[in-house]
DNA sequence: GAGAAAATGTAATTAAGTTAAATTGTAGAA
DNA sequence: TTCTACAATTTAACTTAATTACATTTTCTC
């Protein structure tokens, strides 16, 4: 992102250069369609200013520095002011919360682990059983999760209930994959059934913060981004969004693991369903 | 999108600007760092009439064409091969499936009709129940929603169990309503459902297809964005994350709308919920 | 406070893009 | 078929924008 580059370099900038740096940070849409001399208007200083300091962030000129801008600003748009607040009307808070949610699914791409994701997947394909522990607003993901990994053809069930939770945990073994999503990973109930699942020898897999207590009494550990969360709402959305996405990945990537083999098996599940359908007009 | 609006106009161009084009099209990333000489030789026609091209589709210069490419680009290069395709390494499904949900979540901000949003909104502030119906699929859809609305001070229930949800809907009056969350908008058992719910005179709404069986029965239909979806693995994942979002942007309106009344209530919620948790390193 | 080095500004130059006029090509009418 | 008119395109001139080279100022070091 250019605009942190700007940012984080502010103070080893000279004086001018400085000032350049503060009137695109203060409003980079503006540079967008501004020219060298507007620019240098601005921020005071002399048009070859305005070069000097595209070259020294590694641009090799101007315009092409606007080029990068847009780039950056079509993409992370969000990020810049993303909070809801009270008297934003509809479609504002639509463009915002819509936005968060991709900046969300942008921070997934840079810091999803694709080995470990590996991995995962890896444990579940060996497994002969699968568990989905989520507590809360997490009950629903994991019913997701459910949803879509009992049809790869491994037993799997969903518990929300934290006693129903520990019994399975106790009784888990070798050949049994437990996956807990929790936003936090620091409900104590789940930390402490994770513990239980740990001992009874099953593969313990967590969906959650990565620096939590539940995160260090796993086997593997995927981020659930809730650093990124906005709790204006008081309601994980974003972290909801990211969980949901690392199991639609998940799903996929078993899907494709154990594909062809599976495929007759899927087909024959949608099939199923179309019974209970009405005709399509 | 400026590439599309490119290849629509295809035809009722010149054949000096229709070559120009097809030269964007087939490599518009190159286009981002061009000059109108170079782009004009690629294309064997005169400078100008790359000036010309950009005007005619509405941009004042070529440099603003670039920028508004670059912008385009940025956004939206998922659109091009979004399909998973077998023979997929990790990172690259991984890829493709967030630049899917991205690309569902730009739909969404397009499609998203703000009077229907605020329309729903306002039904939902005046109810003094809510239920929320979901099946298969949708299930989890359904209880996530409940989860992010009963917190804002009405009455708010899900049902996955297409039995209670008749007996319910049955049991419905007009301070009630009903929220239908359906992929596909054509399972006999929800359709019915509907129709009894409306005959009760509760105020329904659905999540769903626009064009069918159940959104003719409703009093209010919401896009569920079905006619995106990728079949490949075989569950809606791109209409899953669409029905979330639009459940975020209910419940935030919502939550907005009754602001700052109820942000005690949420305050104490949140609070509730410390006393289960580990503390913080 | 002198001198060197860095930073910035001024003026000149080059490069890029656009306008305007000229040319070519093409379609329709005689 | 050939002329006319109009559209499309190019050439050449011009304008604007960006950068280079050089001059000046500022700042730091000794």
């Amino acid at each position: 992102m250019i605009l942190t580059r700007l940012q984080q370099e502010l103070n080893n900038f000279s004086k001018s250069e400085r000032r350049i740096a503060e009137v695109i940070l203060s409003n980079p849409e503006a540079v967008i369609h501004a020219t060298t001399a507007e620019l240098a208007r601005e921020a005071n200083v002399s048009d070859p200013m305005i070069s000097r300091l595209c070259r020294s962030i590694g641009c090799k000129s101007f315009p092409e520095f606007k080029v990068q801008l847009a780039q950056n600003l079509a993409k992370h748009t969000s990020h810049v002011n993303r909070a809801i607040s009270i008297d934003d009307n509809a479609s504002t808070y639509i463009n915002k919360l819509i936005n968060t949610h991709q900046a969300a699914l942008d921070y997934l791409r840079r810091e999803l682990d694709t080995t470990t994701i590996e991995t995962a997947i890896d444990y579940l394909d060996k497994a002969k059983r699968i568990e989905i522990f989520g507590m809360g607003g997490c009950a629903s993901i994991a019913h997701d999760a459910q949803h879509k990994l009992f049809r790869l053809g491994t037993p799997t069930i969903a518990y929300e209930d934290n006693l129903k939770q520990r019994m399975a945990a106790a009784a888990a073994n070798e050949e049994c994959v437990i996956l807990f999503i929790s936003f936090t990973g620091r409900t104590r109930a789940t930390v402490e059934t994770a513990l239980t699942a740990k001992n009874s020898g099953a593969k313990v897999i967590a969906i959650t913060e990565p620096k939590s207590p539940l995160a260090e009494v796993c086997d593997l550990v995927i981020t659930s981004g809730s650093e990124l969360e906005d709790t204006t709402i008081y309601v994980p959305m974003t972290s909801n969004i990211m969980i949901l996405t690392v199991v639609d990945i998940l799903s996929t990537g078993l899907a494709l693991k154990r594909s062809p083999q599976i495929d007759d098996h899927l087909e024959k599940m949608k099939e199923s369903l179309e019974s209970s359908r009405m005709e399509k007009k």
